[in-house]
DNA sequence: TAATATTTTAGGAATCAATCCTAAAAGGCG
DNA sequence: CGCCTTTTAGGATTGATTCCTAAAATATTA
């Protein structure tokens, strides 16, 4: 664990927020003000590949990253693109997985909607 | 409809594939020599836009398009990248809609798995 | 149907997230 | 401390997609 990538791994970790690698790298950058942004690239991808962190994609914005690694649904703002994390209840791809033969190796499930700031500022 | 709106149209129609926009390219010119990439981007927006065709973002790939404009999970190759079409049970999401007070606008579930065909290959 | 106004296209430049490249800097270790 | 390996900074590059502009197609009008 080198400082920049205990840094990128601490600010994912500090909030519940789903943040973009810019966002990342310009939290980042205001305490380490050398740090590339290929690097922080490098080291979300490096941490996503060992399970530590989660990386959600966002159709036609950049990726987010998500300090809870366990996989989840997730509820997105389709106005401003923020994303909370929801808990899947037990069993509810249970349908899909009989009848695809268990050989289901993940999902992603993204429930739209759009926050109350959002509806407020409309 | 222009001509080559109406190209783009009937070769998404014309088989339950999921294309890429780079696909729809190819095999419009081979009717069309001097469609334009940009032509085809565009019409592709405008006919998902009308919600005439669905799109379908990919993680880590160019998107793909879907003849089936209804709402409906997604069985995706982990490997190639190849998409089939499943059906949602009914009342699948009710448990969500129940307690985000019914206020969700849309879903998007994929499922993961290793096609036939890349399981043989491997 | 010819003239004019509007929309769409072709072709290529531009954008933007993300990846890749290379020399320099940091770490690890005996 | 010196040697070896890994990681970084910084910038170039890629790849999907969007944007721009003049020309072409289409629609509208008289």
């Amino acid at each position: 664990m080198t400082r920049q990538r205990q840094l990128i791994y601490d600010i994912i970790m500090a909030e519940p927020e789903h943040r973009t690698a810019e966002e990342i790298y310009d939290l980042a950058r205001a305490q380490m003000p050398s740090l590339a942004r290929g690097t922080v690239y490098r080291n979300l991808g490096l941490l996503v590949g060992e399970g530590q962190i989660g990386k959600l994609e966002m159709p036609d914005a950049p990726a987010r990253y998500d300090r809870e690694r366990r996989p989840h649904p997730h509820l997105v703002c389709q106005k401003c693109g923020k994303v909370e994390d929801l808990t899947m209840p037990d069993g509810l791809l249970r349908p899909f997985a009989l009848s695809l033969g268990e050989d289901i190796t993940g999902y992603e499930l993204k429930l739209y909607h759009i926050c109350p700031a959002c509806r407020k500022r409309a």
